[in-house]
RNA sequence: CGGGGUGUAGCGUAGCCCGGUUAUCGCGCCACGUUUGGGACGUGGAGGCCGCAGGUUCGAAUCCUGCCACCCCGACCA
C-alpha cells in the first residue's frame, strides 16, 4: 500500500479520496455514482448502526422494512414532496431482459410496467400509504417506526459517502396525535442525533432550523445538526423533520380521538446516512490517514508482535494474548494481529492508515523486562508501560482519547468561527478564512438567494441556542431577531 | 446537465504532438534466501484485447468519429 497523502490545504478533494481508498474504507464501483464499501469501511458503519439503533430503541422506536420499489402515483399525492424529488429519481419501466441475437441482451419491449415504479429516494408515501391501513384509533398512535435501507438519488455529482447515488441510511417515521407530540417528537430525533454526533463520532454540531428553501420536501420544519469540517466547509450530519398533517391528509391518514372526533395524525421524519462516514473522515483524519474515536472503532486497540525466532514468538504471543483476554474483559475491542506475512513496520503504518486508536508492540525486550510500548493515534506518540499496568492504562486512554479528538474538532471549529456585522467583511472572511460565520439575516428568501449567488455561501441553520439580539441584516440593514450560521456547504 | 481534465498490469505512471522492433518505469504480487523494535534487501518470475466500438492506414496505445467510465469546477442535494 503506497502511501502518498496529500497535504490538506494543497487538494482537500484528493486528500479526503485517497484516505478513503487508502484506509481501505471504500472504492468507485464504475457503477454510475454507486460506492463498493469495503469490509472495513463497512464495520465502522455497522458500529455506527449499532448504537444509533441501541439509541432509538431506548426511546420506544421500533424497527421495520417497506419496500425499495414505490408506484409512480404515489409520488403525485403530496405535491411539494413531487417537487422535491422528482427531479433524481430512478425509474423502472420494464421487468424483462431478452436475448439480442448477438450475444447480449436487451430491454424486452414487450415487457413494459404498465405503472412505473419509482426506486425510493425516502419512503414518505409509501410508508403513509401503509400508515392508513394500521392507524385508526388514538390507541395506535403513537407509531414509532425506524427503517434501515438503501435510498437511491439520481444526484448530478457523486462524492464518496458524501453524496452517492445509492446510499445507506435510516429513516424514522412516526405518526402521533398531537402536533405538540409530534414537534417533540422531531426534537428528541434531532438531540438523539446530536447526541451520537458528539458522544460517538467526537464531532461537535450546531443544532438548528432549516430556512424555508432548504427544509425538506413536504415538512412545515427541519431540523438539522451542521457540523464543520477541517477545510472550512460545512457537512449537514442529520435531518430532523415536522411534517405538520401533510403526509396524513395527501394519504387519508385519521384517527379517532378519545372524544370520537376524526382528525388527521401529525408525523415525523429522521435520518442520517453512510454520509456520516464521510464526516467522521473529514473530521478527524490527518496525513498519516483515517483518525477513528474508540467508541466507533471496531478494533479499538491493536497488538502488534515483534520476533525474530519462532521462540520469540511464542514467547511474545503468550504475554500478548493474556493481555488481549484481560482487556477484553474490561470490554476493549482488541486485535492481536499475529500474521507472520508482514512486518511489525508494515503492520504499524497499516493500522495508522486505518485509524486504530491504540497500538500495542511487545517483542523479546518487553518480555523481559515486563514492559509493552503503547503508541496512540491521536497523538502519534508513543511510550513504554507497564505490562502489569497495562489494561487499565488502555481503558482509561479510550475515554482520553475520545475526549480529546472531541477537543480537537471543537477547537478548530472555535476557531474556524466568526461573527460578522457587515456584508464585506462578511466576504472577506469567507475568502480568508472560510468556516462558520454567523451573521444577521433580515428572514427573507431573497436575501439569502443573493448570498448564495454572490458568496457560494449558505445558511446553514437558524441554531437553536441562538440569543435573542436585535441586529440588522447584514446585507439589507432590514432588522433581525438574532444571527443565523452561514458557510460554504458540502 | 454546462465547463475543464483523465482512462496504458492490482495501484501510480512513461510513450501519444510527429503512427513503425518484443509497450516504459516504480510500488504491489509469486518463488527462494537473508531479514523482522517504523512501510527490508538480493536473485529469479508471473501479470496488458493501451476504457469500449467503429474508421483511416501496408501498419494504430499513438490519427479521426461515436460511446462509456472516472476526477475537478459549477447548478442540484443527506
Amino acid at each position: 500500500m503506497a502511501k502518498n497523502l496529500t497535504k490538506r490545504s494543497e487538494d482537500y478533494s484528493k486528500w479526503y479520496n485517497e484516505l478513503v481508498l487508502q484506509a481501505d474504507l471504500a472504492e468507485n464501483s464504475g457503477v454510475r455514482g454507486c460506492m463498493v464499501i469495503k469490509p472495513y469501511g463497512f464495520s465502522i458503519w455497522e458500529k455506527m448502526q449499532a448504537e444509533l439503533d441501541r439509541m432509538f430503541k431506548e426511546t420506544g422506536h421500533q424497527n421495520a422494512y417497506f419496500p425499495l420499489f414505490i408506484p409512480k402515483s404515489y409520488f403525485s399525492k403530496e405535491a411539494s414532496h413531487v417537487d422535491g424529488f422528482a427531479k433524481e429519481c430512478a425509474v423502472v419501466t420494464h421487468y424483462r431482459l431478452k436475448d439480442d441475437g448477438e450475444g447480449g441482451v436487451v430491454v424486452d419491449p414487450d415487457a413494459k410496467l404498465e405503472e412505473e415504479l419509482i426506486v425510493r429516494p425516502t419512503s414518505e408515501t409509501i410508508i403513509w400509504d401503509t400508515y392508513r391501513k394500521w392507524i385508526q384509533s388514538y390507541r395506535d398512535l403513537p407509531l414509532l417506526i425506524n427503517q434501515w435501507a438503501n435510498v437511491v438519488r439520481w444526484e448530478m455529482r457523486t462524492r464518496l459517502f458524501l453524496r452517492t447515488t445509492e446510499f445507506l441510511w435510516q429513516e424514522g417515521h412516526t405518526a402521533h396525535a398531537t402536533k405538540k407530540e409530534a414537534i417533540e417528537e422531531t426534537e428528541q430525533m434531532l438531540d438523539i442525533y446530536a447526541d451520537f454526533a458528539e458522544r460517538y463520532m467526537a464531532i461537535p454540531v450546531v443544532k438548528g432550523l432549516k430556512t424555508e428553501s432548504e427544509r425538506f420536501a413536504g415538512a412545515l420544519e427541519t431540523y438539522c445538526i451542521e457540523a464543520l469540517m477541517q477545510d472550512g466547509k460545512a457537512l449537514q450530519a442529520g435531518t430532523s423533520h415536522f411534517l405538520g398533517q401533510n403526509f396524513a391528509k395527501a394519504f387519508d391518514v385519521k384517527f379517532t380521538a378519545k372524544d370520537g372526533k376524526q382528525d388527521f395524525v401529525w408525523a415525523s421524519s429522521w435520518g442520517v446516512s453512510t454520509r456520516l462516514m464521510g464526516a467522521l473522515i473529514m473530521t478527524h483524519s490527518d496525513d498519516n490517514g483515517l483518525v477513528l474515536p474508540p467508541n466507533l472503532a471496531p478494533d479499538q486497540v491493536v497488538i502488534v508482535p515483534i520476533y525474530r525466532s519462532d521462540e520469540q514468538f511464542d514467547l511474545v504471543s503468550k504475554v500478548a494474548k493474556e493481555v488481549m483476554s484481560e482487556l477484553r474483559a474490561k470490554g476493549v475491542r482488541v486485535k492481536f494481529d499475529n500474521r507472520d506475512t508482514h512486518k511489525p513496520g508494515w503492520k504499524f503504518n497499516e493500522y495508522e492508515l486505518k485509524g486504530v486508536p491504540v497500538r500495542l508492540a511487545i517483542g523479546p525486550r518487553d518480555v523481559e523486562n515486563g514492559t509493552l510500548e503503547l503508541a496512540r493515534r491521536d497523538t502519534l506518540t508513543k511510550e513504554t508501560v507497564s505490562r502489569d499496568e497495562v489494561s487499565g492504562i488502555v481503558v482509561a486512554l479510550m475515554d482520553e482519547i475520545q475526549k480529546n479528538l472531541y477537543k480537537k474538532a471543537q477547537n478548530h471549529r472555535t476557531e474556524n468561527t466568526s461573527e460578522v456585522s457587515t456584508y464585506d467583511e462578511f466576504k472577506e472572511v469567507l475568502k480568508t478564512k472560510g468556516g462558520f460565520i454567523y451573521a444577521h439575516w433580515d428572514g427573507t428568501n431573497e436575501t439569502e438567494e443573493k448570498v448564495k449567488n454572490e458568496t457560494k455561501a449558505t445558511i446553514r441553520c437558524i441554531p437553536l441556542d441562538a440569543k435573542d439580539e436585535d441586529g440588522e441584516c447584514m446585507v439589507t440593514g432590514k432588522p433581525s431577531k438574532r444571527k443565523v450560521l452561514f458557510a460554504k456547504a458540502y
